[in-house]
This record gives C-alpha cells, structure tokens and sequence, in this order.
DNA sequence: TATGAATGAGTCTTCATTCAT
DNA sequence: GATGAATGAAGACTCATTCAT
C-alpha cells in the first residue's frame, strides 16, 4: 500500500514538473512553436515518457488552459469571498484580478479569449464572466449605478478589461503609459460610467 | 497591348485571389500553422506560384497586415476631414468609425490587432492610434478633460473600443445585448471618464 | 541577307553575354549552386531565352568546358609553335602554362581533373597530355634526359603540376607560400629530376 | 546490462553504415548533390533517422573528412616513430606512406583532399602536413637541401606526392607506366631536386 | 515505468524546365 | 525571338507520435 502510494505521489510530481514547465514553454514559444521533444529535454525526461502523463500536446495544452480557468474563477470567486463593504471597490478589485491573470496567463489567454477556430468555442468557460455579473448586480440592489440594466453594464465592462488585457498581450512593443496608469484609467473610467452622478468620486490622477 | 494588359490584369487578379485565400486562412489558423502548400492547395495552384507573387510566408502576411492598416487609416482620415465643431463628439466619431471597422471587415481587424507574427516587433504602424490621438488633443486643448496627459487617455480609450470589437469579432455566439446599447455604453463610459465634472451630459439610456 | 546576318551577329553576341556571364557564376558559386534564373537575372534575360540558346544547365556547363579546353590546347600549341632553342625551356614554360590555366579556370579543371563519376570521363581529352608528351620527347632527342623513357617522364610531370594546380585549387585557405615561389620550385624539381648531371644549371632559390 | 549493450552496439554499427555510405555518396556525387534523402533511401532508413545520428549534413561531412585525416595521420605518426639515420631516406619514405594511404583509401583521400564543401575553410587540419615539415626540417638542420626554407620545400613535396596520388585514384582508365615506376620518379625528382649538388646520388632507374 | 529508436508527414523554399503568348 | 506563368520534384530539416524493450 504504502509502495503504491509512494509511487503514486512520485507520479503527480514528475505531472506537476511536466505541467510547469510546459506552461512556461507555451507562453514563451506559443502553441505551435511548442514543441514535445524541447519539453522533454527541459525535464531531463524522454519524449515517450511525456506521454503516459498526457495523451498529446494538445491534450497537455488543455489541462494547463482548464488549470488556468479555474485559478480565475478561484480568484474571482476568492474576490466575492472577502466582502468589502463597498460593492463598488469589490467590482473594480474583480476587474483588476481580471486583468492581472490575463497579463500573467497571456497564452491561455489568447487561447481564450482571442482564438476563435478550431476547439476555440469549448475553450471558453464563461463562469468568470458570471463572477463579473454578480458583482455589478450588487452594485445594482445597492442602487449605485444609473441604470438596472446589469448585462449591459458587466457587458460594457468586461469589453473594457478585455481590451486593455487583450492589447497588452498582442502589442507588447507599442509604447504604452504605465500599466498601472492605463489599467487604471480604463478600469475608473467603465465603472464610473455607469455611476450615479453624485456618488462619484472621480479618480485624481495628475 | 491589349494582351500585356490583359495578363497584368490576370496576374493582379491571382495576387488578389491569393491574398483573399491567405487573410481567411491565417485567421482560422493562425501565422505559425498557416502553410503554404495548404494555401497552395487551396487555390489550386502549386506552391511555387505563389512564390512568384510573394517573396515568403512572412512577406505575405506582412501584405495582408499593411493592406488591413491601410484600409483602417483611410476611413479614420475621412473621418477627421469633417470638422464637427464639439470636439467631444467628434472623438466620439472616430471611436464608433473604429468599432465598425471592425465589425465591417473582421479579418482585416484581425490583422491589425489579433494576431502576432513570430517576427511581431515591426509590425505596428500605430498610425491608426495617431488619428485617435488627435482627437483626445484637441479635446485637451478645449480644456474638457481632466488631465493633460493625452497619451494615457488616448490609450485607454484604443483599450476600450478594441474590447468591444474584438469581443463581438471572435464571440458572436455570445448573448450580447443589443450592438447599439453595448457599444454606446462603452464608448460614452471611456469617454466620460475622461471629462470635467461639468462639462459631462450623462448618456440617457434606460 | 543582309538582315539574316544582323540577326545572327546579334545572335552569336547573346550567346556570347551568356558564356561569359555563366563562366564568371559557374566559378564562383561551384556547378550545383549555379543557378539558371540567377545567370538569367545577371544577364537581363528571362530564363527561358537561355534555352533557345542552350539545350540545359549541363549543355551550357558542357559548353564551357569545351571551350576551356580548346583555349588550354591552345596555349601549348602556341608554345609549342614558338620554337624557343631550348626544349628544356620550352618543356617549363608548356608547364607553366597548365598550372596558369588551371588557376584561372578552377571550375572546369575541377570537372577535368578532379571528379570521376558520371559524365566526368568525357570532360577529360587527354590531347592536352599529348603536347606535353610531344615537348618531352623534343628533351628526348635532344639527350638532354637521363633516360629515354617519355612515357614515365612525361607522366610524372603532370603529376607534378596537376599537384600544384589542384591543391592551389582545393585548399585555398592553406597558408601557401608565394604562388609564383610554389609553382616555380615544383617545376624546376620535376624537370631537373629528369634532366644529365653535368647539363643542370640549378635553380638558384634562397 | 546486456541489453544496454546490444543496443549501443547495434546504435553504432548503424552510425557506421550511414558513414561508409555517406562516404561513397560524397564522393560519387560531390558536396552538394549528395542529399540526405538519398542516403536515407540507400541505407534503408527514414531520413529522420539519419539526425538521430548526425546533427546536419554538414556534420555527417565534417565527420567522415575527420576520419579521413585521422587515419592518415596516425598512418604518418608510425612512419615517424622508426627513425632511420637517412634523413633523406625518412623523407622519401614518409612520402611514400602518403602515396599509399590515397592508394589504398582513395575515398578517405578524396574527403581529405579532392573535396570542398561550402563551409571550407575551417575543415584543414594541416596536421598531416607538419609531420612532413618535420621530416624536411631534419635535412634542413643536416645542411642537406640547398634552401633553409623549408616552407616552401615541405609544399613543394606536397604538391608531387598530392599530384600522383590523386590523378592515379581520379584517372584509373589512364595508360599509366608501373605505378611503382611513376610514383618512385615522382618521388626522387621532389626530393633531389631540393637537395644539394654533390650530396645527390642520383637514382639509377633505367 | 521509462526510453531509445524509428518514422511518415509535414515545414519553407529553390530549381530546371516547358509552353502559350 | 523573347518571356511570363506555371509546375513537379527535390532540397534540409523538425515534429508528434508509436512501440519494443
């Protein structure tokens, strides 16, 4: 018992050594540059041996974006978890984790929410955007925001951290303004859009 | 005469005919698993004709991305041409012009802002930005905005309608509201962010 | 008539641009690495007009050859015509000669004398051998040689060039000596070796 | 273990099949129209087997011309180790060695000294040459050649023994005399022609 | 369980050559 | 007589994957 065990555990680990060091590989070479043996090699395994953890390169691709996924929704879910009092300040917390998984899960990301052929659709579980939704519902029910119309709001405001996120990936060489200035503005500038005028307090930046 | 002109106009048209077949295979395929022969194939040539119009793989996606640039930037130059007196609206202009770019030629978008050659870094003529750019200045110069900082605004605006157009682009399966309201929405949002208390005429939408 | 011949003066001058374009790219890039669109190219012709002037690549290289020979021939006979009084001088200078062409046509010695397969065998008339057979046996008579023997002497003083020649040749990048130092002492060897004691009037070398 | 070593020894009788083939193929066919998919059809193999052995073709190239220098210079080594008073005598023997060696290995000879590959330069290990230097820096130091350079000496005797060697193993249809005849003129011609008048006893062939 | 060996299919690209115009 | 267009065949090389050991 304690044998298999023993061996049971070595096995998740040389899994999760395969699956780490693929995620770096993917986000510095992309899928298609990917490759099976430069993997291998990097773990000091054989390419043989990649495959009684994973039934191909794309089966592996796979597991890391359904990794990824979940640690989103963790995450947003984790920012639902820690009630701030101020739904408003919850919403723009989500927003930005948003954001920051994308900047640091560019590949999965661009599989995501970039790519549309191929396994593209089944990519894409959009329970992160429910997370998004629930969020401004509550600043609806607090009656924050001008309009109760909360699919049009988290709408327009996961295409404005969608857009951020997006352009950072695929233009990395465009001379861009602070990330955190430019985050910020697109994040202050969605969410106070939907704001009720008096309860804003606009952000002051120089 | 007659006959040079007509294998020019042959050869335009093949040209034309190959990059039609390239711009959609590059989009579902993306840059690395485009192949030649495959575009070959496709077209019903061999592969060595399409080197006779195209120097390499690269060379034919750089086209592909200068023509979708081009096509951008002439339509945002219209757009400038006619001088509304409000500079707020007139930024407004330029930023729906941009969506339904977009929306109107989706795989020339894609070019422009979806996709990454390999080679990436040369890629980007932010020409198209420059026009946008202009606009947020001359609104600075009517001292309706916040701050000074042109550059940040002007990204954070790109950022804002990029989300939206390529969202509704690469998802068309998902349960958007109405085109209209979601793209107002995050247009006004970006845009109002930007602007001096006062000044602001909040959007009447339900 | 006269037209005619206009036509086939200008003819004769293509066909000549070509040989000579050719002969400059068959030397330098070696005959495998010669390419006909690129001899095309040079010469301001389409490709295709170099076939109604050359049945093919090999035709063309064939031709080439030909005439390096015709020219190597040449230059013996017309040492050979220039009776000096000396047969051993006149041997030298026949000797001379060879390595001299053989330096400024790397390409077709290396066909004559350096490859084997193929078509290689017909590359190879031997009449030039004979003018030195033919210098050789001038010596003979005139018992300047230790032995009578054409055959052996004549034989071990191609060897001798062919020697120098070809390694000049082949390894261009071995830190040779002066080529004029090089060549002068392997013949002066290879002719004295064959030549009366009391006749020999030494190279004077430091 | 005895497993291990069955297959390592099957690995590299396999690496010597692609070698003596690849060998005869370079030399059939030159550098640059040998191709590995050639080879690859004439050993029985995938060509992709073929890069589990050798990196490129350059690096199977590169191997068999290190092969080739390897054995003659330990063939030449031996030579030197018995050393005989002479030091002419030693000359003309180490000279001897390297005639035969290109008879009895004319395709390692062909590799070491008929061929030229694209990337030449780096490919001359001139070791082989230094030990004839040595050899001709003895009769130097013995005040038996009439020049002290011995640069030019050693190159000389190169260039004769490269000479025969190489037009017996290129041109095996010529009508050649004996080759023991031949190669003996070639030699003492070389050899006396650097030597010093009254040292000489010149040889007494018929 | 891990792996060395092997491969078929695929990559981009270049070439000599033909043929209708 | 000259050529643009077209192509099949070939080049080196890489890859994901299988399988016997």
């Amino acid at each position: 018992m304690k044998a298999e065990t023993r061996r049971e555990k070595y096995r998740s680990e040389l899994r999760r050594d395969i699956l780490e060091a693929a995620r770096e590989m993917f986000v510095d070479e992309g899928y298609e540059s990917f490759s099976m043996r430069k993997l291998a090699q990097r773990i000091d395994y054989s390419a043989a041996t990649i495959y009684q953890h994973f039934e191909s390169k794309d089966d592996l691709f796979q597991c890391l974006v359904r990794e990824s996924f979940a640690t989103l929704i963790e995450l947003q879910s984790r920012t639902n978890a820690s009630l701030e009092q101020d739904p408003v300040s919850a919403l723009k917390r989500g927003l930005r984790t948003y954001v920051e998984f994308g900047l640091q899960h560019p590949n999965q990301y661009r599989f995501a929410f970039l790519m549309q052929s191929r396994a593209g659709a089944s990519y894409t579980p959009n329970e992160a955007f429910q997370s998004l939704e629930r969020k401004v519902k509550r600043c609806i029910e607090a009656k924050l925001f001008q309009s109760p119309d909360a699919e049009t709001a988290a709408q327009s405001l996961w295409a404005a951290v969608h857009g951020v996120t997006s352009l950072l990936i695929v233009k990395p060489q465009f001379p861009w303004v602070t990330r955190e200035r430019l985050i910020g503005q697109v994040i202050d500038s969605a969410v106070h859009g939907l704001l009720k005028e008096p309860t804003k307090s606009r952000p002051r930046r120089a």
